[in-house]
DNA sequence: TCCTTGTCTGACAACGATGTCAGGTCAGAC
DNA sequence: GTCTGACCTGACATCGTTGTCAGACAAGGA
């Protein structure tokens, strides 16, 4: 900035103006500076103006696994709001790790990112704490973290599931199986009382042992399934509360043999492509993220009302 | 920091080096100053310290869609390769548009990145040119950008179609289809050059009315499969050259009404749920990602060698 | 003429960190 | 006792930008 006010003849106050479009500055010497400019290839140096004002227009992304469409989707759509507010965005991941979450949030603050976007990891988070009422805006994204309020931006769960275990419901299905995240997760707690809310609304008991929650995987989806159709009254439908239990549950041997009425929470890929058409609860990832993203800018911008919670709705997708 | 070295009676100075851990500390000052560094919670300001010694710790990455699968992968890896050497990533998106790229190379070199990562826009990158040869490091990833030589890290497209070919052939395959991007596109003229060096390989002569190139689309896909299938002699197998050309065509009625042979390019997740067992030329973007990150760490070291090509193998993955 | 107001400009300090440098202490060698 | 070298410490300038402030000038009004 000091060789392009001496190229252009003037103070560097000036080409600061010029550079920052204030006012005040006359035609002819904007022009000179702008000239000098381009000769010499100025670039700002943002580094410089967030040490001086304190704003560095950058705002930090935490989620555990990029390559996950969900979470892909949602750092898209992030990325997505901001492009538009030239607002930068540093994407870090927790890969599941309660530590390693918490030393990305360290390297955020220590580059003074303006604000934090975090799907957190099940655990609790109460050591934002200080940085949150220190003035740090945070929205939180997909789960609610332990151990401090603030703004979340989520699907609605539980309503989701509810249309899902409806729609089964209104199909005939009295004997309808719940495989899902343990209830320790968010997540999976919401949507497991979404079945119990369709089931309670249609009168229809709630029966523990055709309800399993559980990490995911391809043994345990096969397990459970045996488990199911080896019940004096085995269940005619299944609801799976997450993808990575669809998929799991779709790859598993028993359920190919068998011909289950099936929602599945979340969408999946290509699913048109499978044998059979899938019937899932749609996320609305791009949403999510882009509200999210305003809620967080506006807190940047001052905005201190009370933690706001903002459910973005799902969508039922019927195909069989 | 001013702060600390008053609560602990000591000068900025040794407080600055006890954060960066540098050595000629004595026991109880480095202790002194730990503990107010707790007490106060006090965070290095990565900004000043990028403005005073020109080292940010951060890279800036553009793709053009991180919710795509491929690019998403690469993201990962990228993000998972730097968050170990405690460096951040910007992550931005150029989608598709050439001007919105060149505006992100301009945010991230306002905000003083060490280094760039790109997947390039199929476009001229000669206005990388002076920032290249100022010294800012920049590998490119998936595709040779137009009129500039610098570090490349790519799938050998060309290996990947010959191999995918060459399986097809020795499955006793003579008419061989084609479609892929159009020849303008960096990875399209590759991955066409490695199916006739298939064909040529197995003294197949080449018919240029069994390849079509174009943008990928379901009409597209739909349109081509009944042009070849109305050929005097058809073709018996198909490869496709990216994963929407697949996606396409294996949604295209025409092609799920056949029984062709068909060798994909690049993987596709969940395949093993498809009607038909689908058989690819996987990339590796976990380890493209990791090649170019290490590549560009290297750089920002100061390595100044001539340009480097760096090509990942890709996997043949027979199902059918 | 003098004063006010609006416009335009640049000197200077400050943001928070670190490189440089000079100075101090202390043990050990001569 | 002096010297050397290793260790420890802090004052100060500096990185590039911008907020503050004061000064200069012109136009318009009293």
């Amino acid at each position: 900035m000091k060789d392009v006010a001496r190229l252009a003849g003037v103070g560097v106050k000036t080409v600061s103006r010029v550079v920052n479009g204030e006012p005040y500055v006359s035609e002819e010497t904007r022009d000179a500076v702008e000239r000098a400019i381009r000769q010499l290839r100025f670039q700002r140096n943002a580094s410089a103006a967030s040490l001086r004002h304190g704003q560095s227009r950058t705002i930090g992304l935490i989620v555990e696994d990029i390559a996950e469409p969900f979470q892909g989707a949602l750092v898209q759509a992030v990325e997505h709001a901001l492009a538009e507010r030239s607002v930068l965005l540093f994407t870090t991941t927790s890969a599941h790790d309660p530590e390693r979450e918490r030393s990305m949030v360290r390297e955020l603050i220590s580059r003074r990112v303006d604000g934090l976007l975090v799907l957190p990891v099940p655990q609790d988070h109460s050591f934002l704490t200080p940085e949150f009422e220190s003035g740090l805006p945070v929205v939180f994204v997909d789960r609610r973290p332990g151990g401090i309020v603030a703004d979340l931006v989520a699907s609605d769960n539980r309503g989701g599931t509810r249309a899902g275990t409806e729609y089964l419901v209104s199909r005939g299905h009295r004997r309808i199986a719940y495989l899902g995240d343990r209830e320790a997760i968010f997540a999976g707690q919401e949507r497991l009382l979404g079945y119990r809310d369709a089931l309670d609304a249609a009168g229809i008991v709630f029966d523990p042992w055709l309800v399993a929650t559980a990490d995911p995987g391809r043994e345990v989806s096969e397990a459970v399934l045996r488990e199911l159709m080896e019940l004096a009254a085995p269940p005619t439908a299944l609801v799976t509360g997450n993808s990575l239990h669809t998929i799991a549950t779709l790859r598993s041997p028993t359920f190919q043999a068998l011909d289950l009425a099936h929602v599945a929470f979340d969408e999946i890929e290509l699913q048109d492509l499978f044998r059979r058409p899938l019937d899932v609860v749609a996320q609305d990832p791009e949403r999510i993220g882009l509200l999210a993203t305003e809620i967080l800018l506006d807190r940047i911008q001052g905005d201190d009302g009370p933690p706001r919670e903002v459910r973005v709705p799902t969508q039922l997708r019927v195909r069989s």
